[in-house]
DNA sequence: GCAAGGTC
């Protein structure tokens, strides 16, 4: 039997439709898909199915010093047991193996983990690589029938990567955990790639705080041609040369002013030129201008790789993670747009397109052998089957393919300089005499690509014709003062961007690590600001650690890594020199360790003060009960016991602006789409607690005269309870989210208000509180769909498993989990195991 | 409980 192994399940059931020429047969292993014709197998791993850790023994953060990390030895071990055990027993059965996995640097090396577990258990069987660089009928029929060998050197080089970040990653970010006492779930990471990362967000903070505003002046005169107004702004020449059109000196600016508005002015046209300028289409999408674009539609990176992937697994578009902007040849653009011709939203555009002659794609700079440039495929989702933001995205996917093969779009620039008629007897930040204006127009002469890419901005601005030496009247004037703004935050899209540029992190990667600095308490808001947290931690690395933040780490590995592929190192010699290197580091780190620690304790504290205690005066701080519920307590605890709670929705950020009466930050409750701002927590507390009257209490009414009221606790969540409480604990369940309003509306059997619930748009009917509970409680006694208290099991993967008629924790676990995943699409074996486990 | 890189 023949073994063939690719990287990924996808890849695996094409090459298998490829070789196979259709017929190949897939059943699932261990909730492992293989593939099944003639003779042949095939199998799809996941990435890396083995990672690389330390020994058992130095597990314990507490009882090894991080410092005995980079002496330690570094071992792989199996990541993803069920594909393992799948893997090794087909293997076992081979007499043939195959290694098809994507043709790059990581791609060879995972060939060369399939290949030791492998050898593991066949030490015989021959082992061959092949490598193409699109999936396709002719690339995968080419390379199969003239197998290569594994390129081992290259593998290494990737090998080193690992040891080299693990062994960095692992001792610093211990280090620092260690040193401000930061165990468990909130240590302080460093790595390779996050912290220079983190250093551009916190060197573009430094400057925008560092930034010293200047005020300047801009002048706009609107000149009259037949009736209708233009704008134009007075310029002039600065020392270079150059068009200036910023006035830095106030009396010399309001004198400018001052002689345009002394009287009803003139102007005299200079000088118009016309110029026309070709706008090309943009270059197929790579990952990192695929997430700009979305960005720009309001999609966060993490969203918009999330849509995609889920987009590429229905099969609608190709792989998202790409460096490529070239399509490749075996791309043929005419057949793709038939696929189109046709359609409700698209056929239109593609026959255009069908009707220029000769389609030329355009092409970025970046050409690769692993996989194209994000495109869609000729199979056509129905809008019905995608969600709203899918379907958005695979438009955005299909109008820039269309975008690549469309026409050049033309403008025309007009541009207008005109002088003041007149003497001048002002002082002017110039030498020349004249005031002069400008006045920039542009109209989209062929719209070309814009028609089927609506993404860019068309915007034209209306400057009419005029002639040289035409004379025209200013109609109306005006002085603006403005001052320099500081640089922006990067958006995230934008460090995306930076990072491409820096080699810093791959496309796979780095929307992960902008995620990881926000789940680190690095960054916060959008676009990221650093918190002081953040500023601590860079700061210690530039001091003690300057390579683990600086985008030359990754440079040097880089060529380091190019050595050993090229043969020029070895594993073993660039690992030392970096063993050596981070042995230096630890030199001066350890003596410094309290120093360290304190700062980044200090900062830790910084990002969660919101202001003094009304009780103590110490600090109030942002918090964490045990059941991970956010409230607001005092620094002073135990002997302060001053708190104020925060709504349980979403996770709180502190905002700059302060309370006029509490001197405390407001809150806003970060919850995705339901985000809002809770204000002063203070001023919160003290209108909440017990809200109106709605009725006499059930339970002691009659006898105590109880009444029911709204309350809020001090945990953020809401009930209906009795004002008697403690003495009387009747109380009734509200829902965490939206705002509670009373209507006039009474139940008849319990004489109780009916409850209206605002949430984000849609205001729902909770209705009596009495008979809501009922219903509540009916629904849980008769309800068998308790799957979605598992962790990590959502209501996507309900559908899933209710799809193959498993609806509750019973169905789960009535079976082994490798008959669950059989009948289960893509759900693993694994993630069965562990629910059947956890239930 | 550590990194970064694959992939789901």
């Amino acid at each position: 039997m023949e073994l063939i192994i690719t990287e990924k399940d996808n890849a695996a059931r094409r090459i298998a439709d490829i070789l196979s020429g259709g017929s190949a047969s897939s059943s699932r292993q261990n909730g492992v898909n293989v593939y099944k014709w003639g003779g042949k197998r095939c199998i799809g791993l996941s990435g890396h199915v083995v990672g690389v850790d330390f020994p058992e023994e130095y597990s314990d953060w507490r009882d090894v010093e991080p410092v005995e990390l980079i002496d330690a030895e570094v071992e792989k071990r199996p990541t993803q047991e069920s594909i393992v055990a799948s893997l090794r027993s087909l293997a076992r059965q081979a007499d043939r193996v195959t290694i098809a996995t994507d043709y790059d640097r990581e791609g060879e090396l995972i060939g060369k983990e399939a290949y030791e577990l492998v050898r593991e258990v066949n030490d015989s069987v021959p082992i061959d690589r092949v490598r193409f660089s699109s999936i396709t009928d002719n690339e995968v029929q080419n390379a199969f029938s003239e197998p290569e060998e594994l390129d081992f050197d290259l593998a290494a080089a990737g090998e080193a990567r690992q040891v080299i970040d693990l062994m960095w990653g692992a001792a610093l970010t211990r280090f620092l955990s260690l040193s401000a006492r930061q165990l468990g779930q909130d240590f302080i990471s460093v790595g390779r790639v996050q912290s220079p990362t983190l250093k551009l967000i916190v060197d573009r903070e430094r400057e925008i705080q560092a930034f010293d505003p200047d005020t300047y002046w801009e002048i706009f005169a609107d000149l009259d041609k037949d009736g209708s107004a233009f704008e134009s702004q007075y310029f002039y020449r600065d020392e270079d040369g150059n068009e200036a059109e910023r006035v830095w000196d106030e009396p010399v600016a309001e004198a400018i002013y001052d002689r345009i508005a002394r009287e009803d002015g003139q102007v005299t046209v200079d000088s118009v030129s016309r110029r026309t300028r070709t706008d090309t289409p943009p270059a197929p999408f790579d990952t990192t201008q695929y997430i700009r674009a979305a960005g720009s539609l309001g999609y966060s990176a993490q969203r918009a790789m999330s849509i995609a992937e889920d987009l590429y697994t229905a099969g609608y578009m190709t792989y998202p993670r790409t460096d490529n902007t070239v399509y490749p040849d075996d791309l043929e653009p005419e057949d793709l747009l038939d696929s189109f011709v046709g359609h409700h939203t698209f056929g239109e555009d593609a026959e255009s397109l069908l009707d220029l002659d000769g389609l030329e794609p355009t092409e970025g700079d970046e050409e690769t052998t692993d996989h194209p440039p994000i495109h869609p495929t000729d199979e056509l989702p129905k809008r019905a089957d995608l969600s709203e933001d899918e379907w958005e995205i695979y438009e955005l996917v299909v109008r820039r393919f269309f975008a690549t093969l469309a026409e050049d779009a033309t403008w025309e620039h007009l541009k207008v300089v005109s002088e003041l008629a007149g003497a001048v007897d002002v002082e002017l930040p110039h030498e020349t005499e004249a005031v002069t204006f400008k006045a920039n127009g542009k109209r989209l002469l062929e719209a070309g690509y814009h028609d089927v890419y609506p993404y860019f901005s068309t915007n034209e601005n209306y400057v009419p014709d005029v002639d040289e030496g035409e004379q025209l009247s200013i109609v109306d004037n005006r002085i603006e003062e403005k001052e320099t703004q500081p640089p922006r935050r990067y958006g995230q899209s934008r460090l995306i961007e930076t990072m491409q540029g820096l080699g810093v992190g791959t496309k796979s990667t780095r929307h992960h690590t902008i995620e990881k600095l926000y789940d680190r308490g690095y960054i916060e808001n959008d676009p990221p600001r650093p918190t002081q947290l953040a500023m601590a931690v860079v700061e210690a690395a530039e001091e003690y650690a300057d390579r683990v933040v600086s985008e030359e780490m990754t440079s040097e590995l880089e060529a380091d890594m190019t050595a050993i592929a090229e043969g020029g190192a070895t594993l073993d010699d660039v690992t030392a020199e970096s063993r050596e290197m981070l042995e230096r580091v630890f030199e001066d780190l350890t003596d410094s360790r309290e120093e360290i620690g304190d700062h980044l304790q200090k900062s830790l504290k910084a990002d969660k003060r919101l202001g003094p205690c009304p009780e103590c005066g110490e600090d109030l701080l942002l918090r964490r009960s045990r059941g991970g519920s956010s409230f607001i307590g005092c620094d002073g605890y135990p002997e302060c016991e001053y708190t104020l709670p925060l709504p349980s929705t979403g996770k709180p950020l502190i905002l700059e602006e302060v309370c006029e009466d509490h001197g405390l930050n407001h809150v806003k409750m970060l919850a995705g789409r339901s985000t809002f701002v809770h204000g002063c927590p203070q001023c919160k507390a003290d209108d909440a607690g017990e809200g109106p009257v709605i009725g006499a209490c059930p339970e002691c009414g009659d006898e105590h005269d109880g009444e029911l009221v709204i309350k809020q606790l001090r945990n953020g969540s809401r009930l209906v309870g009795c004002n008697r409480y403690p003495d009387c604990d009747y109380s009734l369940p509200l829902p965490r989210r939206g705002e509670i309003e009373v209507t006039d509306e009474r139940c008849d059997e319990h004489d109780l208000p009916e409850l209206l619930v605002h949430n984000d748009d849609e205001p729902w009917e909770l209705g009596c509180p009495i008979c809501n509970y009922r219903e509540y409680q009916a629904r849980e006694s008769d309800s068998g769909t308790d799957l979605e208290a598992l962790e990590g099991l959502g209501s996507k993967t309900a559908e899933k498993l209710a799809a193959a008629g498993i609806e509750s924790i019973d169905d789960l676990t009535g079976a082994p989990a490798d008959d669950v995943a059989g009948e289960v699409d893509g759900v693993s074996a694994d993630r069965i195991r562990k629910w059947q486990a956890e239930a």
